[in-house]
DNA sequence: ACATAAAAATGAACAGCGTTCAAGATATAA
DNA sequence: TTATATCTTGAACGCTGTTCATTTTTATGT
């Protein structure tokens, strides 16, 4: 009564776990958009209905994967952390990074934000707190910037940083807006952070 | 050989604008997720097939009703302009009257930046350019803060102070990310946009 | 080992979607 | 009025995500 993984389980796990991946890869290659449940499921190599028996819909897949997504760009963000002490060089490299993220992996990067849950549901509360990932470096560099700063300025702080960083990169990588050589973005974007943190760094007194 | 308006082109026209107010209401109404072409064409007063002799296809409709949003919001952003001469003033006004534009028409402010083409097929240049509207206040009141750039750079700043403030506020409209209360958020926005203006400011030697 | 029950895999079927098109209705031109 | 060009119509098409009765597989009890 204590030992679970049995043979049942095990296939179970390696179907979602196959499903997942197929998921990924048509949603890398092709964007969310172009995702069907009859290609994910030829690919995993199961019948259109185990979809069902695994995940409660397309949607709690896409869910799935934007978790995968979400932790890499986590582990990215926090390597670039960890790699640059010095507050202002840091952040401004936490912005790059981010940048070159949502380059190197854009269709996925772009089915983090592209993509709605149905008509009345909720997104679910576990992938709302993994959303955190994308805050949780600002507000360390940030404090040492203004270390009278409490912890919910703190944080409504980092949070205005990035969404307006990823403002910045969403709107340079959408169709609808006229694109911009990577190079130049990243230097106008360098150069956007800098403003910000020297305005920040002047109303510390 | 001159005189265009028969009775055919007349009746044309009035579909076109019953089809385009139909499918704004319900946009406004539902989300752009909610439209359906059955529901535009029995809202209009028209059969199924209606839609597509008077627009390309949905999408080429969805184009129209954000032409409409866009033209709306522009409006809106040179009243704020025009009413507030003092450059710094101004930028912050118009943050904050693009918050409010956004939260009084969500759903219709939303369909500006979630819509997508069908794969493989490009935004048409005429709409591309109606873009234009939510950058070109930004310029001048800039240009006023530092005489000394020039046409580019002050196209490219405003670019990525347009979109710095949107980042924000679709960041905080978004079911993805924990809500915000309006009023703090536009304290929020107001204290950024500050920053901003007080980094950009003190990079002008 | 075998029989029985429980669970899961299957894919045809379903309801809903945008879009098309042959047939009928209507406006224009002769 | 008649003939021609054009628009309007809605049934039908192909594609979508999802369901569910059926079959197959796995677990349990004897």
């Amino acid at each position: 009564m204590e030992k679970e993984p049995t043979k049942r389980e095990l296939k179970k796990q390696e179907l979602k776990e196959k499903l997942l991946q197929a998921a990924r890869n048509r949603i890398k290659d092709n964007g969310l958009s172009g995702l069907r449940a009859r290609d994910i499921t030829s690919d995993a190599g199961c019948a259109l209905g185990g979809l069902y028996t695994a995940y409660e819909d397309i949607d709690n897949l896409v869910l799935h994967v934007n978790s995968i997504t979400l932790n890499a760009l986590g582990a990215e963000l926090k390597a670039i952390a960890e790699a640059e002490k010095a507050p202002v060089k840091r952040l401004i490299k936490l912005a790059s990074g981010y940048l070159k993220f949502a380059c190197d992996n854009h269709n996925l990067w772009a089915a983090l934000f592209d993509h709605r849950m149905p008509y009345g549901m909720d997104v679910p509360e576990w992938h709302l707190l993994e959303h955190a990932v994308l805050f949780e470096q600002i507000a360390m560099p940030l404090a040492e910037l203004n270390p009278k700063l409490d912890r919910e300025e703190l944080a409504t702080l980092s949070r205005s940083m990035f969404a307006a960083v990823h403002g910045i990169v969403s709107i340079s990588l959408q169709d609808r807006f006229i694109a911009v050589p990577r190079a130049q973005l990243d230097k106008q974007l360098t150069q956007f952070v800098e403003f910000l943190i020297k305005g920040f760094e002047a109303s510390n007194k």
